[in-house]
RNA sequence: UAAGCAGCACAGACAAUCGCAGCUGCAUGUGCCGAAAGGCCGCAGGUGAGGAAAGUCCGGGCUUCACAGGGCAGUAUGCCGGAUAACGUCCGGUGGAGGUGACUCUAAGACCAGUGCAGCAGAAAAUAACCGCCUGAUUUUUCAGGUAAGGGUGAAAAGGCGGGGUAAGAGCCCACCGCUUCUUUGGUAACAGAGAAGGCUGUGUAAACUCCAUACGAAGCAAGACCGAACAGAAACGAUACAGUUGCCCGCUGUGUUUCGGGUAGGUUGCUUGAGCCUGUUGGUAACGACAGGCCUAGAUAGAUGAUUGUCUGAUACAGAACCCGGCUUACAGUGCUGCUUAUUAU
RNA sequence: UGGGCUAUCGCCAAACGGUAAGGCACCGGACUCUGACUCCGGCAUUUCAAGGUUCGAAUCCUUGUAGCCCAG
């Protein structure tokens, strides 16, 4: 998988670091990790716990995270490693909500560019 | 019409915009990244999750390791015949169980090889005598003997029932049924039918050990193969530069250069043309096979199918390929089709 | 993705196919002026679930569910 402006966080060194020396904020349906990395690009991590449901729900709340990021790419800050959590209330939630969610986290973290 | 039985098919569709991953074609800069292997960048077209992709319960392919040959152990299977690459799967049949029926279910070899177990209750759970019945003795409640018809217990009680017989009884004898053995007919066989004989030597349990027959080497694509920074190692080269080994020389060791082979991170491959799918003809009751023609139909690697809008609609379930096949098991909203059974009504 | 293990009371756990031990906790009582200690009594009703074998299953067999561990 890869964005135009984005990469994927793959290795999880990174994740354990993002984790660590992060900052983070959390809403209902949403937990996400930020971590400035020094690069030119964002790398955004997506995590779904299996607490979530089986494999079809869990690879569902992933593209909609994906998603909802990907047409939003151009307003988010660069530099950033943003690592973004699901929680299992996100397990039966529509696009827009998760969207609207995702957004808000990015306002609470000021890396929206103005 | 109602209630069922068996089998099969489908698993939202269409359009627009944005986006993802392979493939094919064209284009292709002495472009970019990298030590190398290799990767990245443009345009167009087409393709892109399931009936269970799931559980990982069996079997096989493929790969590596082991292996002269055989046996033991261990594990699995277990009526008969067939299908298959193979199977614990499937098909056809036999016996048994259930259902009015269509039909469904069935781990169904051997306790006359041996060992074990059967709690409680009961006289007794396998070398049967507690009560009872009968005979004899004793004479007034006991002893000796005969006896499995009756009693209650238990999941299970010593072939069943009727008659004869007897002191009382008993397959002791007889008829019918059951059982065992033999003969014969049908069937490839499991087995079924018929006839004769034996008087019946004896419970259950092998999803208890075991016996018999058959099968099985082990591990798994994170298998394995190739390229290969780092790093441990070996060899060669040295005018002698530096450091160490005793102050100096020789010698030795290390730093150095080259080569070799091993190999971590990482990358490439394995990877999708296959016991493949569709159509027709044909062999077979069927599972399945043969022939002819046509087709290429996911291949990701932190992991690709999504989002929005509109129209239709009953539109919603269970659920995501990860090396590949054949099965089994489990989950599941509904819709449609075919054949059959039973009941009721009408003709 | 592949391989392996476990499940019994609120917790820790035992159990030859034949009544599901025991400890802690909890509840009631005794002792004490009161509490603790101690003593006595009580506490499993679908042994993770569903089928099967058996006269009888926590135990044997099959299928599932949940949890844990190993291989990066």
């Amino acid at each position: 998988m890869s964005y135009k402006f984005s990469e994927s966080l793959k290795r999880n060194i990174d994740f354990q670091s993002v984790y660590k020396k992060g900052k983070s904020y959390a809403n209902k349906y949403l937990v996400m990790y930020v971590l400035e990395n020094r690069m030119e690009k964002n790398r955004l991590g997506i995590s779904v716990s299996k607490k979530v449901g089986n494999s079809i729900v869990r690879h569902k709340v992933t593209r909609l995270i994906r998603e909802s990021y990907r047409l939003h790419e151009n307003i988010f800050n660069s530099g950033l490693d943003i690592v973004v959590i699901a929680r299992s209330s996100a397990s039966s939630v529509s696009y827009w909500e998760i969207e609207s969610a995702l957004l808000h986290l990015a306002k609470l973290h000021h890396i929206i560019k103005k």
